[in-house]
DNA sequence: GCATTTTATAATGCATTCATTATACATTTG
DNA sequence: CAAATGTATAATGAATGCATTATAAAATGC
């Protein structure tokens, strides 16, 4: 098998920084010159540089005159932006599947999740709880047939990765969201799009304003 | 005036090439290392690399190991997803703008371009068409306050800007599709949400499947 | 002839080097 | 003392050099 996955350092400090900046390791804010960024992952500036600029391209970093590279906070306004683009979009890619005639067998690892959820959420383990809810937005969109649709929407939930984290425990509307799950995927089975989109468009909107909300009432993830 | 707009030559090969493919001077399939990219622009490899890489991750080109960047071909199935996320991100994008109480006065320039494709298509001129028509779908984009929402509706109209001037002449819709802009206009400034959107959609919808057809028909755009 | 190994070539990945220039700090001037 | 000017520093932008290695060509064996 030749997987083809020649680790390049580009590669490498792709990688690194992007998990670094997911688990906060390296906090919203920080700001620090391509030397230091190659220093701190023991390569030259070339490399660092070049993943930088895909970062940039993602909209994890921003790279700023003469001063290196600034991870991006997430602002309240952000998150609106971003999740006013979700709720227009995973609606519909979800409502795609359900005019495919898509079997139960081939939900089952959604249904999966959705189990791991309800579990987490009964030994109140919302870290648990996210992972799994990831994953289910993500195999579900994993099934959408356009690719581009795919890698734009994956990156808008990394981009909200952070705030979703930050404020999980404050969310009052997980149990809500899990049955939710339960639902799409049984109007996906029964072919009902319509269903799908209204359902699935109201589970990001609830979602959405929930996290809002706490940001704002908070005022957390500042500069 | 400090406009802030040192060239660097990164931004200039960015430019360079990006404007070189739009316009097919460099033709999709095109392959080259990076050397020849650098040796056409006149710099050494590093600027042009990095150039690609932004490039890349728009959707332009690609990167192959071993063998350089290759200007990507548009595909009928690119196309697709490029419209199938277009007819649904614009129209609620247009949607938000009738909600916002938009004035005649604000929409005038929409309209100005408007009248200039009427007056491009009584004169046969489907390129001029072509132009008031890209600009007028990008100053109503404008008018969003999504960030997000703007970039990646202009780089999807990027990728799909090649095959759109291809299938440009064998159109049979152009005069139906400018006489829709004057409708969504009058519903935006009615305030006619739900009607925009359905508009806008149809409006999509007509002229990618017109687009997908004469593609399709007439295998254009190979490799 | 055809498959396989060897060799040569060429393209990249990355480190290093250096010139340019933005920025901060010190100094001077009004 | 504030503003303006000059200077030092540091960070980037970009070129260059080179080791690595994929690919193609050549050579070898069957």
């Amino acid at each position: 098998m030749k997987t083809n996955q020649k680790s390049t350092r580009v590669k490498d400090a792709y990688t690194a920084i992007k998990v670094a900046i997911r688990s906060n390791q390296i906090p919203a804010g920080f700001q620090a010159t391509e030397a230091e960024f190659a220093t701190r992952l023991g390569m030259s500036r070339t490399p660092v540089r070049e993943a930088l600029i895909r970062l940039e391209a993602e909209g994890l970093v921003e790279m700023i005159q003469r001063r290196g590279a600034r991870v991006l906070p997430i602002r309240t306004e952000d998150m609106r932006e971003i999740y006013d683009i979700l709720m227009t979009l995973e609606p519909e890619a979800a409502a795609n599947l359900a005019v495919r005639n898509i079997s139960q067998a081939q939900l089952e690892p959604l249904a999966q999740a959705t189990t791991e959820m309800e579990s987490a959420l009964a030994q109140d383990e919302p870290e648990i709880w996210a992972e799994a809810d990831d994953r289910f937005h993500m195999m579900l969109l994993d099934m959408s047939d356009n690719r581009r649709l795919r890698n734009f929407v994956r990156s808008l939930h990394d981009q909200a990765h952070r705030a979703r984290m930050i404020t999980l425990r404050l969310r009052s509307d997980l149990t809500q969201s899990t049955r939710e799950h339960r639902e799409i995927m049984r109007h996906i089975i029964d072919g009902e799009a319509d269903a799908v989109r209204a359902l699935y468009r109201q589970h990001r909107a609830r979602s959405s304003s929930e996290i809002l909300r706490i940001l704002d009432t908070h005022r957390l993830v500042p500069l």
